[in-house]
DNA sequence: GTAAATTTTAAACAGACGTTTAATAGCGAG
DNA sequence: CTCGCTATTAAACGTCTGTTTAAAATTTAC
């Protein structure tokens, strides 16, 4: 068994530059070139830049979903639970991911915000097929926190939570500036997250129209 | 004179596919084949393929935007207001743009949301820059309608919703696929907006944690 | 009707892309 | 030490990209 370096240099600066710039705009010659290492190393180790898409994705949410579905687990063994809590849920594992790499957080939601609108919904099957259990047990713990919500309501509100968070956590770096400098708020990733809660509990627990 | 019928063959079929695809995955080629017009043409007509992209967003920006200001110029007159009564002034600009052509508003919304995410921002500098009175004037009904938010808070909202409109409406398609399978619910995009109102207006209006 | 300006066209440009090939280098096991 | 497997490398492949060129066609103006 050889050490495997080259391979996790590529994951790690492809990574960054996915996040940075979306995959379809980030070539295989600028990560091997900013990795240093060959060309050719990309194909060898992960078959085609597809693979290597995946192979990026999946380090982080097999270390994410786990953790959610834990956190999920438990708080549905309560008699009765609130919408940020359920929120809360994700934010824990959310956070973690700074310590396996320095902004490992965003890194993760910008990924996400791409390989959703990117690939033709490549992302969404691959998590529905991969993690669904953890989507389940997600919508479970809405319904269980708003029964007053119908299924479809959920699944729709749910996907709109999910536009807000990827949305604001892969434009933050701009965002936090702006408020920094208007309003001398100084805030990291978790300060913006715990910000996000009280809007998306309201928003998923608003009374419906009809 | 002439009658610049390739200028707007090409603009025709660029929105549509810029759309899709977003402005990066559509080349020239597919654009003036599909419409059947000359390669070069594009060049000749807009520039560069930027010229072309920004000629799309402002089709759509200069037919919405000053409708978007006159409706919330009058909604300020009045003494009282509420939040869905502000989000409700950008739903009749949007879906009259159905008017100018079919699926109009659709097309308009993920261009948004392509521009936003594709262009390393130049979108959102375009926007500030040629219609930054209208953010103006939003910002200013939202605190009127919701004067216990703070100046800082108002501005992470509405970024906030922005995220969660865009991030809908680019893959509205999928979802409303899912939607139509999984819960029977046949859905236009203005029923999906109206179905966005009242999560965005109590995720705005939410109470703060401190 | 003819000259001038505008528009359209086919062809070629240089550069970037993902992938493949075949040769080389490095290494652990026997 | 040597064989065999794994990993790395330089080079080339064919294809696609946006843009440019220069000639042809068309429209406008006088």
């Amino acid at each position: 068994m050889a050490k495997q370096e080259t391979k996790q240099k590529i994951l790690n600066t492809a990574e960054l530059l996915f996040a940075e710039q979306g995959f379809n705009d980030t070539s295989l010659r600028q990560i091997t070139g900013a990795a240093g290492v060959n060309l050719a190393s990309v194909n060898y180790h992960f078959g085609s830049k597809k693979g290597l898409i995946k192979a990026v994705l999946d380090r982080y949410l097999s270390l994410f979903m786990p953790n959610v579905d834990a956190a999920l687990s438990q708080l549905l063994t309560k008699a009765t639970l609130t919408l940020p809590q359920v929120f809360e849920c994700f934010v824990a594992p959310l956070l973690s991911l700074s310590q396996v790499r320095r902004q490992g957080s965003e890194i993760f939601l910008q990924l996400l915000g791409r390989g959703y609108i990117d690939n033709q919904g490549f992302l969404r099957w691959f998590i529905v097929n991969h993690y669904g259990e953890v989507l389940a047990r997600f919508t479970q713990a809405i319904q269980k926190a708003a029964p007053h919500l119908s299924q479809a309501e959920v699944f729709w509100r749910l996907h709109f939570t999910l536009g807000t968070v990827v949305f604001t956590i892969a434009s933050s770096e701009a965002l936090r500036d702006i408020a920094k400098n208007d309003f001398n708020e100084h805030l990291d990733v978790a300060g913006l997250v715990h910000k996000l809660i009280p809007y998306l509990a309201s928003g998923v627990g608003a009374a419906s129209f009809i």
